[in-house]
DNA sequence: TGGTAGAGGCTTTTT
DNA sequence: GCCTCTACCA
């Protein structure tokens, strides 16, 4: 076997067991992208494998590239016929070749999430019954985006549906799906999802894949979900060496459709399944691991395993109270200035939170402080800002002039006189005659008024123009040609105060065009623009650059650090509200932060405030119960110790927000309750004024107005209450603290 | 048609 | 607290 020494013996059998298939259990740490690597190069290196006969599936693109980079070093040459990436990205490669047999044309659009948000909204706004309903065009996306991950098409979501809402979801799903053809567009999911139509389509186009791919690789196997193990199912079925290797423990896309049990049942699903387990640790301390394993040990739907390391103690985990997030980001400033002094790189410590929204705070006070050099994950993404989104809407007009979504944002940027108006009447006009908005310019029924005609026969000139230049140039020549044809930059430097960073934004834009055209085969718009609907914020993620790195738990899936700072460890944001009520949502919580704890080597600080700023108004919290679940002995404090900051701290701050009306500081540590049984029973409470709150009772709070009492958790100076406001809306108070009284 | 000001919603996580 | 959408006026 080549090159696999200093492997243990779990590992050399993950790597040497190469038929059939296998489910690797690799715990955080354990090495699992070694194991992936070495597998594939024993396969090619030893077993005489021809490397296009595998396939491998990473989480991000940027996973991908390294591992491509590990082969390369081992054995040069041969990842260039291999088949290496995400489930997207291959979805598409398939999707270019086969898909006209599942009625994907050639040419079609990606659109992104905000593109398919934007296509909901147009759909919703033709139906403004329905719009009343639904909360938002996002919503409807996410409803869709998860039918589609669950294999669910239109028809059997209306066969299902219980009652008239869901019957319009339904229907508003199959809508979405008519408008995304007539747009010549798949979204994301489609990328996957139409694969697995193909596949069920067209025996032949799945066996095609399925003989060429001898060997199918997954990682991150725990993220999986429906869509996804359909399409790893028909790619492996015909040699069924199929090979996953996974982490039940680090499962945290739920939300996005992922399931779990993909792990706990594939011994079911692929009878003689050998089961690997990877438990030995070569990343963090004794006590990382071991504050750790006592979290996750909360969890009841889990495999079980216990990770340990031959590493040593190593420190124990340091805790630290603020009085709020402002404080709190000064605490983590002063953190990594110690760690710098003692002599850890910038770039070997991470910084990371539930929700992007604290990384403001945290970002304010790093800017203020000036010397520390940051990056900073996932918040405003390169390619969500407004104007390179423009300039890729032309680009994605002019490959796919169907693109209606595209059309609709450019066609009056910059301002050339097409209004509202106009537009929606050339949409309506395309909606009803199924064809695209550009065809619909063209027709002469189409009856604009004499000089609404006229502007668009001049952006039909331009836009006829683009596409000449399309056919024939690289994908850089053609951004430079919208830009000169729509003289976007004179357009920003007028419309834009900020007009110097949205230029550069731009002109990074074309230098990345420029990049990909030198380096790829394919240098047409459209494979270009392929290249950017797939990239995610973590794959642009530079840890070369000796800068501090500032991101969600989310994003720290897969890395590691020296230093790993978690902070907001509150209960309300982690776990979060959304999941408090859930106990499988608090479990995958649980699991985000088992993640965030094992990405680091040495030191793991743990931080919480006692007040933070959200949505712009002050809320108090309590330290979250995972806290609570680290082993005492692994803590440099005990959690309830920290958290009692001196209450002079206090009360000029919290006077001062709008939310509290100057309540006191939280001092005790609230223990997490025992399993809630008293849900709906009219159990009072006793307020700070000794007031009553039963289900049911009428109230009046000062800020949020009269409401009824919807639920009653807790008792004595713990007791909250959930209240339906008349308003609208529902919150959730400490009675003690609440400016409320009932009716 | 375009500009502006005020209201309202939003924030859980993303390929 | 900030961003986006809408309503209204020029």
């Amino acid at each position: 076997m080549s090159n696999s020494t200093g492997l243990n013996e779990r590992q050399q059998e993950a790597v040497l067991a190469t038929e059939g298939p296998i489910l690797v259990i690799a715990g955080a740490g354990s090495g699992k992208t070694r194991v992936l690597t070495e597998r594939i190069a024993h396969l090619v290196g030893d077993l005489g494998i021809a490397p296009w006969e595998i396939l491998a599936f990473t989480f991000t693109n940027k996973a991908a590239r390294e591992m491509k980079d590990r082969l390369e070093r081992t054995i040069p040459g041969a990842t260039e016929s291999m088949w290496v990436g995400t489930f997207h990205a291959t979805g598409v490669r398939i999707l270019r070749r086969h898909g006209e047999a599942a009625g994907v044309k050639r040419d079609f659009s990606i659109h992104d999430a905000d593109d398919s948000a934007g296509l909901v909204k147009s759909i919703l706004s033709r139906h403004p019954n329905d719009a009343r309903f639904i909360k938002s065009p996002r919503v409807l996306r996410d409803i869709i985006s998860r039918m589609k991950n669950d294999l669910i098409p239109p028809s059997l979501a209306a066969q299902r549906a219980v009652g008239a809402g869901e019957e319009r979801v339904a229907a508003l799903y199959a809508e979405y799906e008519k408008e995304l053809r007539r747009q010549n567009a798949l979204d994301f999911d489609d990328l996957i999802m139409k694969v697995v139509e193909l596949f069920a389509a067209s025996d032949e186009a799945r066996e095609t894949y399925a003989r060429r791919f001898h060997y199918v690789l997954v990682d991150e196997f725990q993220d999986t979900n429906a869509i996804q193990m359909a399409m790893i199912d028909g790619l492996s079925s015909v040699h069924r060496n199929l090979f996953v290797v996974g982490d039940d423990d680090q499962s945290i896309y739920s939300w996005r459709g992922a399931r779990v049990e993909h792990i706990l049942e594939f011994e079911h699903l692929y009878p003689g399944t050998k089961v690997i387990r990877l438990e030995q640790n070569y990343r963090s301390t004794q006590t990382i691991l071991d504050a750790a394993n006592g979290v996750i040990e909360h969890n009841r739907g889990r495999k079980g395993k216990r990770l340990w390391t031959d590493a040593g103690a190593g420190e124990k985990v340091h805790i630290s109270a603020s009085a709020d997030d402002e404080s709190e980001a000064l605490t983590v400033i002063e953190i990594v200035r110690r760690e710098v002094e003692s002599g850890t790189a910038l770039k070997e410590i991470a910084i990371l939170y539930r929700t992007n929204a604290q990384s403001r705070a945290l970002e304010e006070a790093l800017v203020s402080h000036g010397k520390i050099p940051y990056q900073l994950i996932g918040t405003v993404k390169f390619y969500e800002r407004a104007e390179v989104r423009d300039v890729l809407a032309y680009c994605k007009a002019v490959a796919n002039p169907a693109d209606d979504i595209s059309v609709k944002r450019i066609i009056n940027v910059p301002r050339r006189g097409i209004g509202k108006t106009t537009i929606d009447q050339v949409e309506t006009w395309a909606v009803e005659h199924g064809m695209s908005m550009t065809d619909a310019l063209r027709d002469p029924g189409l009856g604009l008024s004499a000089a609404a005609a006229t502007r668009c026969r001049q952006f039909l000139e331009m836009f006829d123009g683009l596409r000449r230049a399309a056919e024939t140039e690289v994908a850089p020549h053609v951004i430079d040609a919208i830009l000169k044809a729509t003289d976007y930059m004179k357009y920003v430097t007028e419309a834009y105060p900020d007009a110097e960073a949205r230029i550069e934004n731009v002109e990074e834009l074309l230098s990345k065009a420029h990049g990909y055209a030198e380096g790829a085969e394919d240098k047409s718009l459209r494979a270009f623009l392929e290249e950017v609907a797939l990239v995610a914020d973590v794959d642009n993620m530079d840890f070369d650059s000796g800068q501090l790195t500032l991101m969600t738990l989310h994003n720290a899936k897969g890395l590691e650090f020296s230093t790993v700072v978690v902070t907001g460890l509150e209960e309300g944001l982690f776990p979060h509200y959304n999941s408090i009520d859930d106990p499988a949502a608090v479990e995958e919580e649980r699991r985000l932060f088992y993640v965030g704890m094992t990405r680091a080597r040495q030191r793991l600080f743990l931080t919480f405030a006692g007040m933070r700023r959200r949505m712009g108004l002050m809320e108090g919290g309590v330290p979250s119960r995972f806290l609570n679940e680290i082993p005492e002995r692994c803590l440099d404090a005990p959690v309830d110790a920290v958290y009692s900051p001196p209450r002079s701290m206090f009360p000029s701050r919290a006077t001062s927000s709008r939310w509290t009306g100057g309540r006191p500081f939280v001092d005790e540590y609230a223990q997490p309750e025992a399993p809630e049984d008293n849900t709906d029973a009219p159990e009072s409470g006793a307020g700070s004024s000794g007031a009553a709150y039963a289900v049911g009772t009428r109230v009046i709070h000062d800020r949020f107005g009269k409401g009824i009492v919807r639920r009653v958790e807790g008792r004595g100076e713990q007791t909250r209450v959930t209240v339906i406001f008349d308003a609208g809306g529902e919150r959730k108070f400490l009675v003690q603290y609440a400016p409320m009284r009932p009716l």
